[in-house]
RNA sequence: GCGAGAGUGGCGGAAUUGGCAGACGCGCUGGAUUUAGGAUCCAGUGGGGCGACCCGUGCAGGUUCAAGUCCUGUCUCUCGCACCA
């Protein structure tokens, strides 16, 4: 074996590591083949964003993971693609870009250059041919294409489809209203489309948001207050594929929880939606009959209010209306006498944010001095404005039926207005029957009809539909579906994003006439312009609007135009990235038809839970319409997904301390209304102040002070963030332990999809563990690199081979399963014996060292190396076990009495129920325990254990 | 409030899915050796009791020959949603 000089033949990755890296990018050791030339496995991390911040220890988690199953299945022989890119346009690298004042290209690219080196020093086994960014010119290019082919695109509610906008039906009336008619009815039918709307605007971001990135009425990003503001905006039609995208999720292999997320996220309901007559009191029965005679128009006349609602069995117990602040009928249903009120009322609600509205639980609202009709029973009830009623879900109006409804309960308490109850929960005795029947307690389940006419008795189910086809007959109602999901908000007011590839039609004026130009595919890309200053100004109004006029004003065919200066979100380039990763450098299409067919869908998508609503549905969305048009072949991209749990900090114990300098025990501490902590008992301030392990002890739940037992302190592991200074740096725990360490420590600290607190002894440990490998297979004593002399080229003996094909067993069977930390706990106890071998087997050490290799790759082919092998192990065939090897001759069987143990005996490992039975009997202590009591019955669990039960 | 997940030694976690609770690692204790660099090796380590034994998987019940695992109730923590009619 050639040596390098000054090569100590001790394990040192900062050696290693670098140099197996090097051979596998030289000789491109895990390039994916263009077509699959066996089994295809199709693995996928979620795409970075690579953040100024460089890795976080969290993102080596889920990547470590994927690559471990990458390894193990290319050296079982399947066709694996393992890709990684960048997703780098949008807010972080922009925000970043700006604080160092670099030009978001070149701070973006340095971004990426720092995560691509922080992931090669892992060592994972990436096909890296096949890198991308979404802000590779290349690249958004057909993230322009695949807008235009949304863009180009209606859905059709019959098919359930999204079909080319020219096959898209045009009303005579339309025809006869020329062709400019034509193209704004189908630009009203896009699945791309723009909306005057109220938004979300966040000006320190100087952006609007989707509502999915808003929380509690702030950005998800950066934390930010979001206003609402009326803005002309592109839309994207997600609400058309509702049902598809949550009916299509069933036979996915996500974890039910996220699933359930989604499922709450688009939030489907059924019901109906009915009209309530607000016109003339005397003009009521005419409406009735031409109602009748009508049916139930698609939109409603100024004559009636609409709602929508899931209980119409609860129709009788409707006693009021009401309708939102923001609805188009708020100033025509309000009375001369009400008109203060009302106008104070909506003004304050539209000057209250989100947050307030959230925050405020008590109910408000104003009478409008209007009534409605209940169409059931003919009753004038009157019509209230309140904001607990939202005006962008359902119809922006409510029947209140206080006696079935928390919040119409609440609301007809403060504003004493009548509950009659309409359904009898019947006994149920978690509930108090009386009161709900008196109108004292609000019922919000399903029972029996009370007080409701011809329908009284009947269930809620039948109820429902009884009652719907009634009023879908007599043209007051239909059934209806709602959706919580709204149409995704997808154009951004910032540089750093893909910009529209459309044109804005202008007139000789140079006013825009309306018209819409999509730009030619063949003119893809649309490039970002150069701006002398990038940045947001805190108005809406998008910075490209100061690109120079050849870029903003071109001219086609005679006709001037102004370019679209939205730029897109920045979840547009993830979308759709795992397509081009099949094909990532194709110049004529997105990805070629051939390859897509055989490489989709992914087999494994992981990455954190974060994603589990945003990127997930817009991608998926995106899929669909693909799907549609013939550009993919799957209905969904993700078959299986697996989210990684958070890496929290180090375990932190803490006390509190009063400005005296005595301490407060944790449960007297709490928190004011100013968010600060204190000591309950005085009310003043109390400090937190970080403890060593050596001054805490554990004294029965919890944890106290070790010199002051009465002092409970709270011990917990908090997310990693920059504020706390508890976070971990991959890059100086490679460079103290080596990144086959790392990614040992990331997968022994518990389920990949469980939370765990990082812990620096614990990275010390695997270190420790490899050690240990080295020192098995490798003479550390000597001057050269060799074998170490107890490496043997013998076969094992029985024993040995039971603890290797016992670890290749389990080694296998628990990385099939995705669970990472048992199979290195395994490999942990076949170094603990073969260390203490003095003959260690040469054909063992090599079989070790192969199923070592996912885990702890560079060590791994160092030690292959040493074995005597001259090229990587990376497609060695994983090795096979014989069961028949693992089994033991005899074995020792628990005995028990009284599901006690009480002795154990040895018998033959194939030893018969009767054979056991007699062992257990002839045992002394076994007769001791069973005395003169009788056997009642003896349970034998062959190979396992035995029970006597006595009596 | 609603939904999901989780509670096992000082710590991270195992437990072939109803069959010997605590694998493996950290930490700790004792010992050996030390030509120190992430030392190594040996022994021990859930609690109690001198002992035979007893008690132990958040808590309280239940099913079973047998329960960390199944059922009922309850508490705590984490995450998600939160006036969606």
């Amino acid at each position: 074996m050639p040596l390098r000089e000054g090569f100590m033949p001790r394990y040192n990755p900062a050696i290693i590591e670098p140099k197996w890296q090097r051979v596998w990018e030289d000789n491109h050791t895990f390039r994916a083949p263009d077509l699959p030339t066996s089994e295809k496995l199709y693995v996928l991390d979620m795409f970075p964003y690579p953040s100024g911040d460089g890795l976080h220890v969290g993102h080596p988690e889920g990547y470590t993971a994927t690559d471990i199953v990458c390894r193990f299945e290319r050296m079982r022989g399947k066709s694996v693609l393992h890709p990684m890119g960048f997703d780098a346009f949008g807010l972080p690298a922009e925000e970043h870009a700006i604080k160092t004042n670099t030009p978001p290209r070149a701070s973006t690219e340095k971004n990426i250059a720092t995560f691509r080196r922080q992931l090669k020093m892992l060592g994972f086994s990436y096909d890296w041919d096949r890198e991308l960014a979404t802000t590779d010119i290349e690249y958004f290019r057909w993230t322009q294409w695949i807008f235009l082919v949304i863009f180009d695109t209606w859905f059709d509610p019959q098919q359930q489809k999204g079909r080319p906008i020219a096959d898209l039906p045009i009303p005579d009336e339309v025809t006869a209203a020329g062709t400019e008619a034509v193209r704004r009815y189908q630009d009203q039918h896009r699945l791309a489309y723009q909306a005057d709307a109220l938004v979300n605007w966040c000006p320190a971001l100087g952006t609007v948001l989707a509502n999915e990135e808003v929380k509690d009425g702030k950005s998800e990003r950066g934390d930010h207050p979001v206003e609402r503001l009326p803005l002309r905006q592109w839309m994207l039609r997600i609400t058309a594929y509702a049902d598809r995208l949550q009916q299509d999720l069933d036979p996915l292999d996500w974890s039910e929880g996220i699933k359930n997320m989604q499922r709450e996220w688009i939030g489907r309901s059924t019901g109906a939606e009915v009209d309530f007559y607000i016109g003339s009191q005397d003009g009521h029965q005419a409406w009735q009959a031409a109602r009748a005679a009508s049916g139930y128009p698609g939109q409603p006349a100024d004559d009636v209010l609409r709602v929508y609602t899931t209980r119409p069995d609860t129709l009788f117990g409707a006693t009021y209306m009401v309708i939102a602040p923001e609805h188009p009928f708020v100033l025509r249903l309000t009375t001369e006498a009400q008109r203060d009120a009302v106008q104070a009322y909506c003004v304050r609600a539209a000057a209250r944010s989100d947050r307030d509205r959230q925050e405020d639980k008590e109910k408000t609202g104003v009478f409008t001095g209007s009534f409605a009709i209940n169409p059931v029973n003919g009753q004038p009830i009157p019509i209230w404005i309140a904001d607990y009623v939202l005006i962008s879900y359902g119809t922006g109006a409510i029947m209140a039926v206080p006696a079935h409804d928390t919040r119409d309960f609440e609301f007809a308490q403060k504003f004493d207005i009548p509950i009659v109850p309409v359904v009898d929960p019947g006994q149920e005795a978690t509930l108090d029957r009386q009161a709900v029947l008196d109108g004292r307690v609000c019922f919000a389940g399903d029972g029996l009809a009370i007080n409701s006419g011809p329908y009284t008795g009947l269930t809620t189910a039948q109820f429902k539909t009884r009652i719907t086809d009634d009023l879908a007959s007599a043209g007051v109602a239909r059934g209806a579906v709602n959706y919580k999901l709204r149409d995704w908000l997808f154009s951004r007011q910032r540089f750093w994003g893909e910009p529209f590839p459309i044109l804005h039609e202008l007139d000789a004026d140079g006013q825009p006439t309306g018209m819409l130009r999509a730009v030619a595919p063949e003119d893809l890309p649309v490039d970002l312009p150069h701006l002398d200053d990038y940045r947001p100004h805190g108005r809406p109004e998008p910075p490209l609007a100061k690109a120079p006029d050849d870029w903003l004003y071109p001219v086609i065919d005679g006709v001037r135009y102004r370019r679209e200066t939205n730029t897109m979100p920045q979840w547009a380039g993830s979308c759709w990235y795992y397509l081009r990763f099949i094909d990532p450098k194709n110049p004529e299409a997105l990805v070629d038809p051939e390859k897509e067919r055989v490489w989709m869908p992914i087999d494994l998508y992981v990455g954190g839970a974060e994603h589990a609503v945003l990127h997930l549905l817009y991608a998926r969305f995106w899929h669909k319409v693909l799907y549609d048009r013939g550009y993919v072949s799957t209905r969904e991209p993700f078959q299986r997904l697996v989210n990684q749990g958070m890496i929290l900090g180090e375990m932190e114990y803490t006390g509190y301390q009063r400005e005296d300098g005595t301490w407060a025990s944790l449960p007297d501490v709490g928190k004011n209304a100013g968010g600060t902590l204190i000591d309950r008992t005085s009310g003043a301030a109390v400090c937190e102040i970080k403890l060593d392990a050596e001054d805490v002890e554990k004294v029965g739940e919890s944890f106290v002070l070790r010199n002051d037992p009465t002092i409970r302190i709270d011990s917990r592991a908090t997310k990693m963030s920059k504020s706390r200074g508890n976070v971990v740096n991959p890059d100086e725990i490679v460079q103290d332990y080596g990144a086959d360490a790392l990614r040992l420590y990331e997968m022994f600290m518990g389920p990949l999809e469980a939370t765990k607190p990082w812990s620096m002894a614990g990275v010390n440990g695997v270190r420790n563990f490899l050690d240990r490998v080295w020192r098995m297979i490798v003479d550390d004593r000597s001057e050269t690199v060799r074998l170490n002399p107890a490496v043997q080229d013998v076969p094992p003996d029985e024993e040995q081979n039971r603890m290797l094909h016992r670890t290749i067993r389990e080694v296998t069977r628990d990385t099939a399963t995705l669970e990472f930390n048992t199979p290195i706990a395994r490999m942990m106890e076949f170094v603990n014996y073969f260390s203490k071998q003095t003959v260690r087997p040469h054909s063992a050490m090599e079989r070790f060292v192969l199923l070592l290799s996912p885990y702890a790759p560079h060590i791994a082919e160092e030690l292959w190396q040493i074995l005597g092998h001259a090229s990587t192990l990376a497609y060695e065939p994983w090795p096979p076990y014989d069961e028949a090897l693992t089994k033991e001759k005899t074995i020792e069987v628990p005995v028990q009495v009284l599901g006690k143990v009480r002795a154990r005996v040895l018998v033959a490992a194939d030893a018969s129920q009767a054979e056991i039975e007699a062992a257990a009997r002839a045992d002394e202590k076994v007769q001791q325990w069973i005395g003169d009591k009788r056997v009642v019955k003896v349970i034998v669990v062959p190979g396992r254990l035995i029970n006597f039960v006595v009596k």
